[in-house]
DNA sequence: TATCGATACATGCAAATGCATCTAGTTTGA
DNA sequence: TCAAACTAGATGCATTTGCATGTATCGATA
């Protein structure tokens, strides 16, 4: 048996590989995710703000909560959002509660894309994930992750 | 009670719905991670080259190894190297039973500087992942996390 | 063994990213 | 109530990234 020290190391050590493990199938699967055919017309990290815009009840988000679900710099999130709205599938709106705040939406081109996209995109998901998991390992592997980013996020 | 379609259609949303999440808290633990000081001094992308060298049993690994293991394409790589191997922590020797290969390997510097961001990388992970989960509930994300891992990468 | 396709890595170049900073609007507190 | 501190988002600029392509080597086949 190790004394205090050996224990508190294994649990950071176990804390490390988990999150190594966590990291790594993530980068396996967004590899083959990003690669396929779904993504050559919108790169995922643009179709993820059009997903997660059409996931939200209210159909408008600020910037500024896009960019917590996204792993990206406020400036590069504000210019990919240029280009979303260079294509026409996204709006700027002036929010109305706080002048400094930016409402984005979906235009009916965005809804359409992201839909069009996003039916492949969870069948490739499906694809990969299906034959990897159970059905329960599936549903606790999403429980942890929750458990995890709730836990996370409230820092 | 659905029939066939809508079973299928569950097990459909259930895998996005897993890969969704392990996505979110991925983002959410990386933002915190990558924030920290132990990366003001080495982006995370290119200390992650360095652990990568630091794990592996020969201490050189080929550079498309690499590449599996890393969300960067060949060329980013190649030029994520060039400014390693100009700061003087990994050294590039050409690959002896492959003309075409360069194996990489650390320098004493890169694994000083390794050891150094690691250990503190190491205790932010446990801040993060510690108190999120128990042990248990690590051991099972570690292991789900790599059953998936395993099979995407066996494609 | 000569040829043709595949693989490993490098490089030119355009696009995307992040840092620092700027502007404007909001909140705090003396 | 007004100045100082703070927050949301945009922008200049240097760095990083990816795509397309180039070069060299490898492996299979005829």
């Amino acid at each position: 048996m190790s004394g205090p020290t050996g224990a508190a190391s294994s649990a950071v050590r176990l804390a490390a590989e988990t999150w190594e493990s966590l990291f790594r199938s993530q980068v396996a699967v967004m590899r083959k995710l990003q690669s396929g055919p779904a993504f050559k017309t919108l790169p995922v990290k643009e179709y993820d703000v059009l997903f997660t815009l059409s996931k939200c009840p209210s159909g408008q988000l600020r910037l500024n909560e896009i960019n917590d679900k996204v792993l990206l710099s406020q400036s590069s999130l504000s210019r990919l959002v240029d280009r979303l709205e260079k294509r026409g599938l996204v709006e700027r709106t002036a929010a109305p509660d706080d002048g400094r705040g930016v409402l984005l939406s979906l235009t009916e081109a965005g809804s359409e894309l992201q839909k069009t996209i996003g039916r492949e995109h969870v069948r490739d998901i499906a694809h990969l994930v299906g034959p990897a998991l159970t059905p329960e390992e599936q549903r606790e592997l999403l429980r942890l992750t929750e458990k995890l980013r709730a836990s996370v996020a409230g820092h």
